[in-house]
DNA sequence: AACCTGACTTCGG
DNA sequence: TCCGAAGCCAGGT
């Protein structure tokens, strides 16, 4: 059973847990589609607010925010350091806060 | 249909 | 470790 890329990313989003994070292509990944990083990205913007993503807990594969300062960074990581995660000269440690789901069905 | 755009990713230097 | 280039997908113009 499968929606469009879309919905099933939403979806994935949906699941990262509180304290934990996940990359646009690990996203990608789970719902099927891991070239699909920046339809990840598409997702974010268009539907984060209707649908209630967790927005804040996709950042890019180097544990690095992708919003700019002054366009979404700041919040994004007070959301995320408030969820108990480590900043570290900008980025944080993904090989302990990236979010490992045990199944992975979408 | 061509071309541009983006909260990306991987790879090479 | 830090760029830049190239590859990537799908929506918008």
């Amino acid at each position: 059973m499968s929606s469009g890329l879309h919905d099933r990313i939403a979806r994935v989003i949906k699941r990262i847990p509180r304290g934990r994070v996940a990359t646009y292509g690990q996203v990608a990944g789970l719902a099927g589609s891991p070239r699909a990083a920046r339809q990840v990205v598409w997702v974010l913007n268009a539907r984060s607010e209707k649908d209630r993503l967790p927005w804040h807990r996709v950042i890019n594969s180097q544990g690095k925010i992708g919003l700019r300062p002054g366009d979404g960074y700041e919040l994004q990581r007070a959301l995320l350091v408030d969820e108990g995660l480590v900043f570290e000269n900008d980025r944080v440690d993904l090989s302990r806060f990236q979010w490992r789901p045990r199944n992975s069905i979408v």
